[in-house]
Formats: C-alpha cells, sequence, structure tokens
DNA sequence: TAGAGCCAAGTGGTCTGACCACTCAAAAGG
DNA sequence: CCTTTTGAGTGGTCAGACCACTTGGCTCTA
C-alpha cells in the first residue's frame, strides 16, 4: 500500500486490482471528485501521467480514451489533455451507435425527445431565469431572420430547444434531450430543404417562450407539445419525400458534436 | 478509392481520413448498419482486423476501445470481442462521470427519473403486451417475497420499474431511465437498511402495475407519479439519516452494471 | 518599436514487435 | 466414457521509437 505523488495529492490505490486501464479511470474519477480536476483543466501530459501511475503510456492511453470516448476528456493533439469544458454534456455517439444496433426508428427517437422535452418545458415555466429569457427570446428572433436560409434557421431552431433545455434547472433532463436533439438535428440537415413550415414553427417557439415567461408551466408543456407533434409530422413528410432514403448515416465526431453553435 | 475486403464485403473507405481511430469506428459502424454485424456477434481478432484495416493493433484496439467505452463492444480476454447483447442499454458510468464532474444532486437526478418515468408509465399503459405485464407481476410479487431482505428487495423494486421501461415500448425512454435508475440504486444499496416503509412502495408498484393492465395511461402517470414523490421523499430521509455521507463513491465496472438482474 | 516569420521543445497519435494472462476446445490419459 | 492436460489463439500490457501538430519564444524585418 505504497503511495505516489500524484500533483499535490496523495493516491492511495496504486494496487493493482484488475485491469490496468480501469485504474486510469478510477484515478481520474476520484481527482474529479476530490476537486482536484475542474472542468476546463488540463492534464499531465501523459508520459508524465504513465510514469506517475507507473504504468505504460498504452495502457494510460487506453483509460483516458474511455473517458474521451464518454466525453469527459478532449485530448488536443500537440497541445494536452483537458477535461471537459462548458456545460455539462454526453456525446450522442453512443445512442447513435445503439440506434445503429438495434434499429432504433426516427419516429421513436422524436417520441422520446417529444416526451422528454415536454417535461422540460414544465420545468423551464418554473425555474428559468432572466438570463435564460433573454437567450430563448434571442433564439426566437435569430430563427425569424433567418427563414430563408434553411441551414441557419435550423441551427437557432436548435437553439431554442438548447435554451429551453438550459433554463430547466435540470441538467440531466437537458444532456438527455440534446443528446436527441443532436442526432435528430443531423438526420434533419439532409431534408430541411424540403419543408414548407418553417415560419409556422418558429411562430409555435414564441408561443413556448411566452408561456414560459408567464411562469405557466402548463401552457409551456401545452405548446411544447403541439410544436412537437407538429414537427414530428413535418418530418415524417420531409423523409417521405426523400423516397424513404435519407436515413441513419450520421457522421462520426468522436468527442465534442459539431452540433449548432 | 481501392476497397478492402472486410469478410465478406467490401469497405470502400481505407481512405486516410482523420484519425484513424475515428476510421475504426466508422469501419465497424458501416458493418453494423449493413446488418453484417448483429447483437451478440464476435469480431475477428484484433490482429487479424488490424491487417484488414491496414492499420496497426494498437490504432485498431484505440478504436475498439472506443466503442466499448460507449457500450457496444465488450472485450473478452483470452476469447474475443464481441457485439453487445440483451436488451439495448447505454452504460451509466458516463452519467456517472457527468454527475461527479458537474455535482449533480441525487435530488435532481431523482427528479430527471421522476419525469421521464411517469411519461415511461402512460406509454406503458398504452403499449404493454401480455408478456410485459406478466414480468412485472412477477417482479412485485417478488418484491412482496423479499419484505424482509432489504438487498434482494431492492432488486426487485428495480426489476419492476425496468420491466415497466421495457413495456413502454419506446427503448430510447426505457434506456435513459435505466441509466438513471442503475445510478439511484448504486447509492440507495447503501442506505436502504435504514428505510421503514418498504411495504408502502411495493404496494404503490402494484397500484401502477393494475394501472397499467387496465391501460389507463393518467392513472398510470399519476400513481408512477406520486409513488416516486413517496420514494424521493424517503430516499431524502434516509440519507439524511446518514449525516449526510454516503454520497457519490460508485463503483466502477466499466461496461454492462452489476445491476439487478 | 511593432509586426511577421521561423524554429524548437513538448504534446498527442501511430507504429512495431514482443511478452503475458486468459480461454477454450481438442488431444492425451485414466 | 469421463477427466485432465495442453497448446493454439485471444485480448491485455509493455517498451521504445517516430510522426504530426501546437505553442511560445526567438529572430529578422519593416
Amino acid at each position: 500500500m505504497t503511495s505516489i505523488k500524484l500533483g499535490t495529492f496523495q493516491v492511495v490505490r496504486p494496487a493493482p486490482d484488475g485491469l490496468m486501464t480501469e485504474q486510469v479511470v478510477i484515478q481520474v474519477r476520484e481527482m474529479i471528485q476530490q476537486g482536484k480536476l475542474k472542468p476546463g483543466d488540463r492534464l499531465p501530459s501523459e508520459r508524465e501521467l504513465a510514469k506517475r501511475l507507473r504504468i505504460s503510456r498504452a495502457s494510460l492511453r487506453a483509460g483516458l480514451r474511455f473517458l474521451a470516448a464518454i466525453g469527459v476528456l478532449t485530448s488536443r493533439h500537440g497541445s494536452g489533455t483537458y477535461i471537459a469544458a462548458g456545460p455539462p454534456a454526453l456525446d450522442s455517439e453512443p445512442l447513435n451507435m445503439l440506434a445503429a444496433l438495434h434499429g432504433f426508428t426516427t419516429e421513436k427517437m422524436f417520441e422520446a425527445r417529444r416526451l422528454v422535452e415536454v417535461a422540460v418545458a414544465g420545468l423551464a415555466a418554473e425555474n428559468a431565469t432572466d438570463d435564460h429569457l433573454r437567450i430563448m427570446a434571442d433564439e426566437v428572433a435569430e430563427t425569424y431572420a433567418a427563414l430563408d436560409n434553411p441551414q441557419e434557421y435550423l441551427v437557432h431552431d436548435f437553439g431554442f430547444h438548447r435554451a429551453v433545455a438550459a433554463a430547466s434547472g435540470n441538467p440531466i433532463l437537458a444532456t438527455f434531450m440534446e443528446m436527441l436533439a443532436d442526432i435528430l438535428y443531423q438526420r434533419r440537415c439532409k431534408t430541411i430543404g424540403r419543408s414548407r413550415d418553417l415560419k409556422e414553427s418558429v411562430e409555435m417557439h414564441r408561443k413556448i417562450y411566452h408561456a414560459i415567461r408567464a411562469r405557466n408551466a402548463d401552457k409551456a408543456r401545452a405548446a411544447m407539445s403541439e410544436h412537437l407533434v407538429l414537427a414530428d409530422r413535418a418530418l415524417a413528410v420531409e423523409e417521405a419525400a426523400n423516397g424513404g432514403r435519407a436515413r441513419q448515416k450520421t457522421s462520426s465526431s468522436s468527442a465534442s458534436s459539431p452540433g449548432p453553435s
């Protein structure tokens, strides 16, 4: 039970439990839980960390890769390895893979999103701060301004939903919703050109925004539900217009998603 | 644009896009999407796959590790690498990490679970098959039988919730719920001994089950909501009894969780 | 002095080839 | 026939080297 220095703090378990790669995960998690590593922090270099943990660089990299895969770390070639910054987010890749594996349909995804986001809208009406409301208003305005530019429209469309999620005050639900939205966004990008109801959609955003600003949870939920039911229908139409093609095939991007802004 | 043989199917993109590890992920995903790999299937050995993809075994392992981290693959030492079998599931480790990183409270987690699971209960009332109903009934019975054995009780408690999730017909929501339940289960294990209201809780399970069997979505939602509100309160009491300790520190376990049956 | 360009140290990414620990099924033994 | 042994094949780990990239300081220029 020796102990090794890891930065300024003691690490008590260089013990040879199980696989080496798990040790790395455990160590890093403990560093996080002890508050020694915070979002945005940079980790020591791989060569140094490997030396400190008394494992090979290859094994260390395996552990770091695990953490990177689940979105806790991001590695920047030539620069270093960093703790994921920004708002809490889960990479959508796992869900994407799961979808491919088990053949999740877009409809099921949308259904899940709808149910989650309706709940989120209710929370947002109860918990939104002025800042959140301002961001939502901005996104609505930007969406209006982009009515003739489908791609940019879509960015602000999802930006609004993201803002609502952030306003909910529940980061877990917000994370789930963004995971789903991210995947649906990727798919939507390919069909947005065929959409006809952009104006109608953004006006429902306004309605949702108003309900949230008025602290009316029921109305917010109802508006969000109505909005998503219609959007679901529109999406089905868009996909049908593609003759059933334009499915799956989401892009790669391991760590952070390239999502809208 | 050469093409290499990968088993019985052609792979068109040995192109040197970006990082090697991403190529592995892309290739495997394409194999899955093309239906060449199904849950439970075994992949070729690392040495062989590396040869086929024309990359080093180290790089291949990096890619496989990514897929293993997100729960798509599981590697068995000495045996081989397999596509994850069983029902769709996301590893709870990512959420666990995110919780540690951003300090998610148990309350927020429970809130998220409650909102998701209420929606799930509603879906279950609409979509549950006879098989699902039977499993739910079994779990209720087993829970009653384990009233004097907290640990076993907890297994069947969560088993019931898992059954409801499965009955919802929406694997995405079910997956989310299980992710949350898994973490809450881990935490609950440490405090279950102090609980006093086990009987009351399982009787609410029965009530939920009856509502779902009766195809009454509203009643199912209401019952589930009530159940979880009470459970939330009970959990708070249990944790308070621990003097604020017994937080975080969830176990390791990379791939499949050791969760209840 | 202020700016543009260069350069070297340090970082993550990849490769190689070897060895270890484990699994599993076929071969040897009872 | 059953049990035991064994070896081929698998994933896990290690070591050291090189490549690709970032970065910050440096020089050289205007």
